[in-house]
DNA sequence: ATGAAAGCGCTAACAC
DNA sequence: GTGTTAGCGCTTTCAT
């Protein structure tokens, strides 16, 4: 049981100064490159690892990445975090995550901790990453953040999200590919941005291959599996109805393959369906579901990627940003009209 | 934009040393009890925070618990993160989630992230929690850790379980209360331990009740929607089928809904299914599946609960393990025979 | 019951 | 290119 060696047990080992180890650990200049071998060469031996206490007491940086989440799909949550961890790691930082309970606890509870932990950065997830309160005191503690899938106030904050608008177009497309030109559209939650967005799509997919728009395809959901059901029954239970169904996220799709079921109409045969999101259980369900899939874990690494290089505290007019590519999986829900 | 206010001003403004400060903020004796409240009170007049790494590089604590994952689902990762950071918060620590990528990460990632972060323990999930070169490694460091759910070596270290055996004697018995008496059993992996635990109550349950008990009514299964798939096509394409199957899991589950809706049997009438875990797809199906709830969440506060009081560390024979209750979730997918 | 002094292991600012 | 000297903000140990 050796006790933890330090920056010191280099530096004798080493016959250099601590100052040039911490070069080295830090990747800075100015150190002759036999020395800089030497001493990695002691830190191989020695096995050793800076700590991190000592390193953000002294220097600025915590060498923390916070994750906040309100209330999303596990799935997303997971997603996020193996993302941002993938890239974390390559810099040698580590994530915390916190879950933001409710309204009341974020001066209770978030403030006391940013001050507390010091975190070089934080990551926001919807629907967070729209909370005012959230922003505003990240604000006031002066700690970078980066937006995933912001619905508002573009211009606040650095963000990375998706093109909504161009996956239900491709979407929709697939859906007129296949030879449907009645297609039912379950619109989401009307305080989520990705539903019009998501809805704009769709209508302008319908209008470039000449389908006509019919007020009554369109129908108001929220998200839910159980708002999909209801959504899909008024869809579904009259004598004209559409040749397929696009909901535009997983749980609602789900729903509309419930009441299929109970319809007794086959899918793909008599009734395709399209979801939007590629959670587990678009796969779960049979047949399984097309959908589209967001690149969470992409969109989480290029957050953090965003914060690593210090892009977050941007200057200028328009805070940096990226755009990721979405992916159309296409599965045995959806066939030919 | 104030300057970080740090112990010193807290002494300063309450006529103290920075020793009794320290004092207060640790709950430590020897205290006259106005010096503290006066203490306490500028504390929140001038909203201190400690600064987490200071405290960490001065002591022994870190204040930061870990949690590993390996692959389980996204659900059950994110109630264990939930469960334990609950607990957490309340002693003000904090979580560094840390995905295990593959076996051959372990010394490369691992043993650094241990040194240079020096938790003040770990939470380990199935599978990882079986893992020998983790447990060795983290024996080596000298990391407290407590497993949740393990499979072997129960004698090896702290763990927090619930009662499989006993859960699906239950859910058994519940099928057999409305009156089923030809009952269809899907196995899990063989390498899982709770796969023989959830058999032997499904065993014992039939035995006590006069079943009879009949080999080809158990097929195998891995825990996935294509093995419960799949064994439930040999359990129900044939003319003498079960009037219930009770899946070992979920997933599997899911499987045998699957396939009785393309046999066009009707769920409950015509066959009862039940499920374990309670996962997010169980309330996604039509109808609902019946389960068993694993307390997750709060299997994960128990095993930090038992880390934040240092019981991790255990003397004698024998480790400190908890064991929770489940609880019989009956949904629309059972009814009578 | 309280305080003074000495670090914890590192980075930062400046010397050489 | 490299080393020296101060801290960073706390806890610890030992006085008082």
């Amino acid at each position: 049981m050796s006790r933890k060696i330090t920056i010191h047990d280099v530096a004798d080992h080493a016959g250099v100064s601590i100052k040039t180890v911490s070069r080295v650990m830090n990747r800075e200049p100015n150190v002759k490159s036999d020395t800089r071998d030497r001493v990695q060469a002691v830190v191989a031996a020695l096995n050793y690892r800076p700590n991190i206490s000592a390193r953000s007491l002294a220097g600025s940086r915590a060498y923390l990445i916070g994750v906040f989440f309100d209330n999303p799909s596990p799935a997303y949550v997971t997603d996020v975090q193996l993302g941002a961890i993938a890239r974390c790691r390559e810099e040698g930082f580590h994530l915390i995550v916190e879950p933001i309970d409710s309204a009341a606890e974020i001066e209770g509870q978030l403030a006391p901790m940013l001050t507390t932990l010091r975190m070089d950065g934080v990551i926001l997830t919807p629907p967070v990453c729209d909370h005012p309160d959230v922003l505003a005191l990240l604000e006031r503690e002066d700690v970078p953040y980066v937006r995933i899938s912001p619905d508002r106030d573009l211009g606040r904050s650095a963000y990375v999200g998706m093109d909504d608008r161009r996956a239900a177009y491709e979407m929709t497309a697939h859906l007129i590919g296949l030879g449907h030109r009645d297609i039912g559209f379950i619109l989401g939650h009307p305080d989520h941005g990705a539903t019009h967005l998501r809805h704009e799509g769709y209508a302008a997919a319908m209008a470039d291959h000449g389908c006509a728009p019919r007020a009554d395809r369109v129908e108001q959901g929220y998200f839910s599996f159980r708002s999909g059901f209801e959504a899909a029954e008024r869809l579904l239970t009259r004598d004209d109805r559409p040749t397929a169904v696009f909901a535009s996220n997983d749980d609602m799709a789900l729903g509309v393959m419930a009441v299929a079921n109970r319809l007794r109409l086959n899918v793909p045969e008599q009734l395709s369906v399209a979801g939007f999101d590629d959670t587990p259980g678009a796969k779960v369900v049979w047949p399984q579901l097309t959908t589209v899939r967001q690149p969470i874990a992409a969109m989480a690494a290029a957050a953090a990627d965003l914060l690593l290089r210090g892009e977050a505290r941007w200057e200028g007019e328009t805070p940096p940003s990226r755009l990721l590519d979405f992916e159309l999986i296409v599965r045995e829900s959806t066939g030919s009209a």
